[in-house]
DNA sequence: TCTAACATTAGACCTAGTCTAAATTTGTGG
DNA sequence: CCACAAATTTAGACTAGGTCTAATGTTAGA
Protein backbone atom coordinates (compact mmCIF):
# COMPACT_ATOMS: atom_id res chain seq x y z
CA UNK A 1 0.00 0.00 0.00
CA UNK A 2 2.83 1.93 0.29
CA UNK A 3 3.65 1.73 -3.07
CA UNK A 4 0.33 2.44 -3.95
CA UNK A 5 0.30 5.83 -2.92
CA UNK A 6 4.02 6.48 -3.78
CA UNK A 7 3.11 5.74 -7.28
CA UNK A 8 0.22 7.90 -7.00
CA UNK A 9 2.46 10.80 -5.97
CA UNK A 10 4.48 10.17 -8.97
CA UNK A 11 2.34 9.86 -11.45
CA UNK A 12 0.71 13.13 -10.01
CA UNK A 13 4.61 14.39 -10.63
CA UNK A 14 5.30 14.80 -6.84
CA UNK A 15 8.56 13.19 -5.71
CA UNK A 16 7.35 10.64 -3.24
CA UNK A 17 9.47 11.33 0.06
CA UNK A 18 9.52 9.51 2.77
CA UNK A 19 7.40 12.55 4.30
CA UNK A 20 4.87 13.06 1.13
CA UNK A 21 4.73 9.08 1.41
CA UNK A 22 3.24 9.13 5.41
CA UNK A 23 1.47 12.23 4.91
CA UNK A 24 -0.26 10.91 2.13
CA UNK A 25 -0.92 7.90 3.90
CA UNK A 26 -2.70 9.50 6.30
CA UNK A 27 -4.73 11.73 4.56
CA UNK A 28 -5.57 9.90 1.20
CA UNK A 29 -6.84 6.81 3.07
CA UNK A 30 -9.89 7.14 5.13
CA UNK A 31 -12.77 8.44 4.12
CA UNK A 32 -12.11 11.28 7.26
CA UNK A 33 -12.41 14.76 6.33
CA UNK A 34 -9.10 15.74 8.83
CA UNK A 35 -7.86 18.86 9.46
CA UNK A 36 -4.39 19.65 8.73
CA UNK A 37 -3.24 19.87 12.50
CA UNK A 38 -5.01 16.46 12.98
CA UNK A 39 -2.71 14.71 9.92
CA UNK A 40 0.37 16.93 11.95
CA UNK A 41 -0.22 14.62 15.29
CA UNK A 42 -1.50 11.69 13.15
CA UNK A 43 2.22 11.78 11.13
CA UNK A 44 4.28 11.85 13.57
CA UNK A 45 2.75 9.27 15.74
CA UNK A 46 4.78 6.66 13.15
CA UNK A 47 6.88 9.65 11.96
CA UNK A 48 8.05 11.80 14.73
CA UNK A 49 10.58 14.29 12.88
CA UNK A 50 8.00 15.13 10.60
CA UNK A 51 8.08 19.07 10.53
CA UNK A 52 4.87 21.47 11.01
CA UNK A 53 5.90 23.27 7.41
CA UNK A 54 6.02 19.62 5.68
CA UNK A 55 2.53 18.59 6.87
CA UNK A 56 0.87 22.20 5.46
CA UNK A 57 3.74 22.00 2.07
CA UNK A 58 2.95 18.73 1.68
CA UNK A 59 -1.19 18.99 1.95
CA UNK A 60 -1.47 21.69 -0.29
CA UNK A 61 0.79 20.52 -2.85
CA UNK A 62 -1.78 17.48 -2.97
CA UNK A 63 -4.46 19.91 -3.67
CA UNK A 64 -2.78 21.91 -6.36
CA UNK A 65 -1.88 18.42 -7.89
CA UNK A 66 -5.58 17.60 -7.52
CA UNK A 67 -5.59 14.52 -5.31
CA UNK A 68 -7.20 16.24 -2.29
CA UNK A 69 -9.73 18.90 -1.99
CA UNK A 70 -9.77 21.75 1.33
CA UNK A 71 -13.28 22.79 2.21
CA UNK A 72 -14.65 25.26 4.69
CA UNK A 73 -17.78 23.71 6.05
CA UNK A 74 -17.85 25.44 9.08
CA UNK A 75 -16.01 27.78 11.81
CA UNK A 76 -12.72 27.64 12.04
CA UNK A 77 -11.90 24.03 10.54
CA UNK A 78 -10.48 23.85 7.30
CA UNK A 79 -10.54 20.22 6.45
CA UNK A 80 -9.09 17.96 3.53
CA UNK A 81 -11.13 15.66 1.61
CA UNK A 82 -9.34 12.94 -0.52
CA UNK A 83 -13.27 12.62 -2.74
CA UNK A 84 -12.24 14.62 -4.92
CA UNK A 85 -14.65 13.75 -7.37
CA UNK A 86 -18.61 15.85 -7.05
CA UNK A 87 -20.53 15.28 -3.97
CA UNK A 88 -22.42 16.74 -1.25
CA UNK A 89 -21.79 17.21 2.99
CA UNK A 90 -23.62 16.80 5.71
CA UNK A 91 -22.18 18.64 9.12
CA UNK A 92 -23.50 16.52 11.93
CA UNK A 93 -24.62 19.35 14.35
CA UNK A 94 -23.96 17.21 17.14
CA UNK A 95 -20.47 15.80 16.78
CA UNK A 96 -18.88 17.81 14.00
CA UNK A 97 -18.53 14.89 11.89
CA UNK A 98 -19.02 15.42 8.30
CA UNK A 99 -20.39 13.25 6.29
CA UNK A 100 -20.07 12.29 1.93
CA UNK A 101 -23.58 12.06 0.33
CA UNK A 102 -23.18 10.35 -3.52
CA UNK A 103 -23.83 13.58 -5.78
CA UNK A 104 -27.05 11.04 -7.11
CA UNK A 105 -28.37 11.20 -3.63
CA UNK A 106 -30.05 14.61 -4.61
CA UNK A 107 -30.94 16.58 -7.26
CA UNK A 108 -30.61 20.57 -8.05
CA UNK A 109 -32.58 22.21 -10.79
CA UNK A 110 -31.66 25.45 -12.05
CA UNK A 111 -28.01 25.96 -11.55
CA UNK A 112 -26.98 26.33 -14.71
CA UNK A 113 -29.72 28.98 -15.78
CA UNK A 114 -28.74 31.48 -13.00
CA UNK A 115 -28.84 34.74 -14.34
CA UNK A 116 -25.74 36.91 -14.31
CA UNK A 117 -23.04 33.84 -12.94
CA UNK A 118 -21.38 31.35 -14.93
CA UNK A 119 -21.21 28.44 -12.07
CA UNK A 120 -18.19 26.32 -12.42
CA UNK A 121 -19.02 23.88 -9.26
CA UNK A 122 -21.58 23.45 -6.80
CA UNK A 123 -22.35 21.33 -3.65
CA UNK A 124 -25.50 21.00 -1.23
CA UNK A 125 -24.22 21.98 2.30
CA UNK A 126 -26.64 20.31 4.91
CA UNK A 127 -25.93 20.73 8.78
CA UNK A 128 -28.32 18.29 10.37
CA UNK A 129 -27.80 14.57 13.02
CA UNK A 130 -27.29 11.01 11.35
CA UNK A 131 -30.27 9.14 13.17
CA UNK A 132 -30.12 6.53 15.85
CA UNK A 133 -28.53 3.39 14.49
CA UNK A 134 -31.16 1.50 12.97
CA UNK A 135 -33.17 -1.52 14.74
CA UNK A 136 -30.76 -2.56 17.38
CA UNK B 1 -32.07 55.31 11.04
CA UNK B 2 -30.44 54.66 14.76
CA UNK B 3 -33.62 54.79 15.75
CA UNK B 4 -34.85 51.71 13.67
CA UNK B 5 -31.28 49.50 14.56
CA UNK B 6 -31.85 50.44 18.05
CA UNK B 7 -34.97 49.07 18.48
CA UNK B 8 -34.22 46.37 16.35
CA UNK B 9 -32.02 45.36 18.95
CA UNK B 10 -34.31 46.28 21.96
CA UNK B 11 -37.00 44.09 20.41
CA UNK B 12 -34.37 41.47 20.50
CA UNK B 13 -33.80 41.70 23.85
CA UNK B 14 -30.30 43.42 22.96
CA UNK B 15 -29.84 46.65 25.56
CA UNK B 16 -28.61 49.36 22.46
CA UNK B 17 -25.50 50.78 23.69
CA UNK B 18 -23.74 52.96 21.34
CA UNK B 19 -20.99 50.93 20.43
CA UNK B 20 -23.98 48.19 19.59
CA UNK B 21 -25.32 50.24 17.81
CA UNK B 22 -22.47 51.37 15.62
CA UNK B 23 -21.89 47.54 15.09
CA UNK B 24 -25.48 46.91 14.01
CA UNK B 25 -25.41 49.78 11.60
CA UNK B 26 -22.96 48.31 9.84
CA UNK B 27 -23.11 44.47 9.65
CA UNK B 28 -27.41 44.66 9.65
CA UNK B 29 -27.52 47.13 6.87
CA UNK B 30 -25.62 46.40 4.06
CA UNK B 31 -26.11 43.39 2.00
CA UNK B 32 -22.40 42.61 1.78
CA UNK B 33 -20.59 39.76 3.33
CA UNK B 34 -18.26 41.39 5.81
CA UNK B 35 -15.50 39.44 8.31
CA UNK B 36 -15.51 40.17 11.82
CA UNK B 37 -12.23 42.36 10.78
CA UNK B 38 -13.57 44.36 8.44
CA UNK B 39 -16.47 45.19 10.77
CA UNK B 40 -14.07 46.49 13.25
CA UNK B 41 -12.08 48.80 10.82
CA UNK B 42 -15.54 50.31 9.70
CA UNK B 43 -16.85 50.95 13.44
CA UNK B 44 -13.86 52.03 14.05
CA UNK B 45 -13.66 54.80 11.58
CA UNK B 46 -16.58 56.34 13.30
CA UNK B 47 -16.00 55.43 16.60
CA UNK B 48 -12.16 55.17 17.42
CA UNK B 49 -12.10 53.74 20.94
CA UNK B 50 -14.34 50.83 20.01
CA UNK B 51 -12.66 47.64 21.00
CA UNK B 52 -12.10 44.85 19.61
CA UNK B 53 -13.80 42.37 21.81
CA UNK B 54 -16.84 44.68 22.00
CA UNK B 55 -16.95 44.17 18.24
CA UNK B 56 -16.99 40.52 18.21
CA UNK B 57 -18.80 39.90 21.49
CA UNK B 58 -21.70 42.26 19.89
CA UNK B 59 -21.35 39.85 16.31
CA UNK B 60 -21.44 36.90 18.22
CA UNK B 61 -24.48 38.21 20.18
CA UNK B 62 -26.73 39.13 17.32
CA UNK B 63 -26.10 35.56 15.71
CA UNK B 64 -27.22 33.99 19.28
CA UNK B 65 -30.42 36.32 19.08
CA UNK B 66 -30.86 35.74 15.23
CA UNK B 67 -30.16 39.06 13.63
CA UNK B 68 -27.17 37.52 11.72
CA UNK B 69 -25.93 34.54 10.59
CA UNK B 70 -22.03 33.50 10.34
CA UNK B 71 -21.44 31.56 7.40
CA UNK B 72 -17.49 29.63 6.79
CA UNK B 73 -17.60 29.52 2.69
CA UNK B 74 -14.56 29.53 1.91
CA UNK B 75 -11.05 29.40 3.65
CA UNK B 76 -9.64 31.98 6.03
CA UNK B 77 -12.57 33.60 6.35
CA UNK B 78 -15.97 33.45 8.52
CA UNK B 79 -18.05 36.61 7.26
CA UNK B 80 -21.53 37.70 8.93
CA UNK B 81 -24.58 37.35 6.97
CA UNK B 82 -27.65 39.86 7.68
CA UNK B 83 -30.24 38.20 5.61
CA UNK B 84 -31.20 35.23 7.84
CA UNK B 85 -33.58 34.10 5.52
CA UNK B 86 -32.70 30.83 3.69
CA UNK B 87 -31.02 31.27 0.76
CA UNK B 88 -27.74 30.06 -1.20
CA UNK B 89 -24.57 31.97 -1.91
CA UNK B 90 -22.41 32.05 -4.98
CA UNK B 91 -18.65 32.93 -4.22
CA UNK B 92 -17.38 34.56 -7.16
CA UNK B 93 -13.63 32.72 -7.70
CA UNK B 94 -12.10 36.09 -8.89
CA UNK B 95 -13.24 38.62 -6.54
CA UNK B 96 -14.11 36.86 -3.85
CA UNK B 97 -17.30 37.96 -3.51
CA UNK B 98 -20.16 36.47 -1.79
CA UNK B 99 -23.55 36.82 -3.53
CA UNK B 100 -27.02 35.93 -2.29
CA UNK B 101 -28.76 33.63 -4.34
CA UNK B 102 -32.74 33.90 -3.66
CA UNK B 103 -34.44 30.48 -2.19
CA UNK B 104 -36.33 30.25 -5.20
CA UNK B 105 -34.15 30.42 -7.93
CA UNK B 106 -32.92 26.81 -7.52
CA UNK B 107 -34.51 23.57 -6.94
CA UNK B 108 -33.21 21.07 -4.58
CA UNK B 109 -35.32 17.46 -4.70
CA UNK B 110 -34.38 14.31 -2.26
CA UNK B 111 -32.91 15.98 0.71
CA UNK B 112 -36.09 15.05 3.21
CA UNK B 113 -35.97 11.47 1.96
CA UNK B 114 -31.77 11.31 2.77
CA UNK B 115 -31.72 7.71 4.55
CA UNK B 116 -30.09 7.86 7.62
CA UNK B 117 -29.68 11.67 8.54
CA UNK B 118 -32.04 14.27 9.76
CA UNK B 119 -31.20 17.90 7.87
CA UNK B 120 -31.76 20.74 9.80
CA UNK B 121 -31.26 22.77 6.49
CA UNK B 122 -28.65 23.15 4.00
CA UNK B 123 -27.66 25.65 0.92
CA UNK B 124 -26.48 25.41 -2.11
CA UNK B 125 -23.04 26.73 -2.16
CA UNK B 126 -21.78 27.12 -5.46
CA UNK B 127 -18.39 28.88 -7.22
CA UNK B 128 -17.99 30.69 -10.30
CA UNK B 129 -17.86 34.06 -11.95
CA UNK B 130 -20.74 36.85 -12.33
CA UNK B 131 -21.29 37.53 -16.08
CA UNK B 132 -19.91 40.58 -17.93
CA UNK B 133 -21.98 43.75 -17.20
CA UNK B 134 -24.84 42.92 -19.44
CA UNK B 135 -25.09 45.15 -22.96
CA UNK B 136 -23.42 48.18 -22.22
C1' DT C 1 31.49 11.88 -8.43
C1' DC C 2 29.84 16.63 -8.29
C1' DT C 3 26.54 19.70 -8.23
C1' DA C 4 22.27 22.18 -8.71
C1' DA C 5 17.66 21.58 -7.79
C1' DC C 6 14.64 19.94 -4.61
C1' DA C 7 12.88 18.94 0.02
C1' DT C 8 12.92 19.30 5.02
C1' DT C 9 13.57 21.47 9.34
C1' DA C 10 13.10 24.57 13.57
C1' DG C 11 11.40 28.23 14.92
C1' DA C 12 10.07 33.12 14.12
C1' DC C 13 6.22 35.34 12.64
C1' DC C 14 1.31 36.55 11.42
C1' DT C 15 -3.71 36.92 11.88
C1' DA C 16 -8.19 35.83 13.58
C1' DG C 17 -10.27 35.14 17.53
C1' DT C 18 -10.90 34.38 22.79
C1' DC C 19 -10.24 35.48 27.53
C1' DT C 20 -9.36 38.19 31.69
C1' DA C 21 -9.47 41.55 35.08
C1' DA C 22 -10.17 46.24 35.77
C1' DA C 23 -12.82 50.37 34.69
C1' DT C 24 -17.02 52.52 33.05
C1' DT C 25 -21.78 52.94 32.25
C1' DT C 26 -26.49 52.06 33.17
C1' DG C 27 -30.96 50.86 35.32
C1' DT C 28 -33.41 50.82 39.57
C1' DG C 29 -35.15 50.75 44.44
C1' DG C 30 -35.13 53.80 48.20
C1' DC D 1 -31.54 62.36 43.21
C1' DC D 2 -28.39 58.62 45.28
C1' DA D 3 -26.35 54.28 46.01
C1' DC D 4 -25.27 50.28 44.22
C1' DA D 5 -25.54 46.07 41.61
C1' DA D 6 -25.69 44.42 37.11
C1' DA D 7 -24.33 44.96 32.56
C1' DT D 8 -21.04 46.56 29.34
C1' DT D 9 -16.69 47.99 27.58
C1' DT D 10 -11.83 48.16 27.47
C1' DA D 11 -6.71 47.08 26.77
C1' DG D 12 -3.97 43.82 26.28
C1' DA D 13 -2.45 39.03 27.16
C1' DC D 14 -3.12 34.78 25.20
C1' DT D 15 -4.20 30.84 21.81
C1' DA D 16 -4.58 28.27 17.56
C1' DG D 17 -4.08 27.70 12.84
C1' DG D 18 -1.25 28.71 9.45
C1' DT D 19 2.83 30.97 6.69
C1' DC D 20 7.59 32.26 5.94
C1' DT D 21 12.57 32.12 6.24
C1' DA D 22 17.13 30.75 6.27
C1' DA D 23 19.93 26.96 7.12
C1' DT D 24 20.54 22.08 6.33
C1' DG D 25 19.87 17.67 4.20
C1' DT D 26 18.75 14.75 0.11
C1' DT D 27 18.54 13.32 -4.68
C1' DA D 28 18.76 13.10 -9.70
C1' DG D 29 21.46 13.01 -13.24
C1' DA D 30 25.46 15.12 -16.20
MN1 LIG E 1 -4.81 10.53 9.95
MN1 LIG F 1 -19.15 47.84 7.35
ZN1 LIG G 1 -16.24 14.76 1.16
ZN1 LIG H 1 -26.21 35.70 2.22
Amino acid sequence: MAENVADKLARSGIRPSAQRVAIAEHVLVSSLHPSAEQVFASVRLMFPQVSRATVYNTLNLLVEKGLLRSLALSEGNVVFDPKVEAHHHLVDESTGEIHDIPWDDLVVQNVESLKGFDVSEYQVVMRGRSRENPKP
